[in-house]
DNA sequence: CGCAACTCAGTTGTGCACAACTGAATGTTG
DNA sequence: CAACATTCAGTTGTGCACAACTGAGTTGCG
């Protein structure tokens, strides 16, 4: 039975556990001066490089308003460059440096850092990942579903 | 084996259903004028009235600079009450008024919206929660074994 | 007792998230 | 072609999170 109770909600446990991850990725990554969010962009960006805003947007969720100064903080920090597109003026494509491409080596081995803290095994991971994204799916689903346009 | 590409990373998944969740709460909210950790404090408060600051930073994880803030904005809209405690002037004791105590009947429906919109059963729910407590549990072990005081 | 160590709520500053908006560029339609 | 709609990045304003700090209050210890 759904209740009022705290313990009952899977949302708090959601909202622990994100909080508690972020709060290691912080420790980790003080080495890379990078947030949280600003290693994921340099994540999708190391994976695919000169990407437009909105594609970066797409891929992580997030709008024009969380991106645009997380990108102009990570170019004032010299790993990422900004260009507005020739063809469309509208669309600025966001591209690697060459200090931004070195970045990685010292991200290399956070996967595995980050592994260990969780104390799971591959299958663990991929398991609670798929209904994680089984959950965020249903979630989004209930959501566009009740709130039309 | 742990890589940098962002499809693979639990984090990532983590992140993306908190704010997936996160974001339907806004939604259902918005009918008690409450944001999602304000709802939080909220419930903390229905089970229990009368709490300390510091309880209630223990119980959701927040520290004062999250909570003073909140709770202030809480106070203003009349939700609850803020008094210094005699016997110990460094705490101060957060209760609901009655209008705070009002507003979980608003609530009552809300876990039954969210529960339908995760298309999860009570055992689903169950143990996704417990998997996600052990993941923060373990996390946080390992924060705390790797920066100690 | 006296004072150093600690506890507690609150403030300040930074960086997300996100809604709402702006303004320029591009598409669309009559 | 002109009026309108849409797309895109960016700005503004609000509210978390959290680190670092402040200052008042309490405790502990010599």
């Amino acid at each position: 039975m759904a209740s009022l109770r705290l313990d009952d909600q899977l949302c708090f446990g959601l909202y622990a556990a994100s909080r508690a991850v972020t709060s290691l990725y912080r420790v980790v990554l003080e080495d890379l001066d990078l947030t949280y969010p600003q290693y994921l962009v340099m994540l999708a960006l190391w994976e695919r490089d000169h990407r437009l805003v909105k594609e970066l947007g797409t891929e992580l969720n997030l709008d024009s308003g969380t991106l645009s100064p997380l990108l102009k903080r990570l170019q004032t920090a010299g790993l990422v460059v900004r260009n507005r597109q020739a063809d469309d003026e509208r669309s600025v494509r966001v591209s690697l440096s060459d200090a931004g491409k070195a970045l990685r080596e010292k991200a290399e081995g956070i996967p595995d850092v980050i592994g260990t803290a969780m104390s799971l095994d591959d299958a663990g991971v991929a398991r609670l990942r798929a209904e994680l994204d089984r959950l965020t799916e249903s979630v989004n689903a209930y959501r566009e579903a009740t709130a039309p346009a």
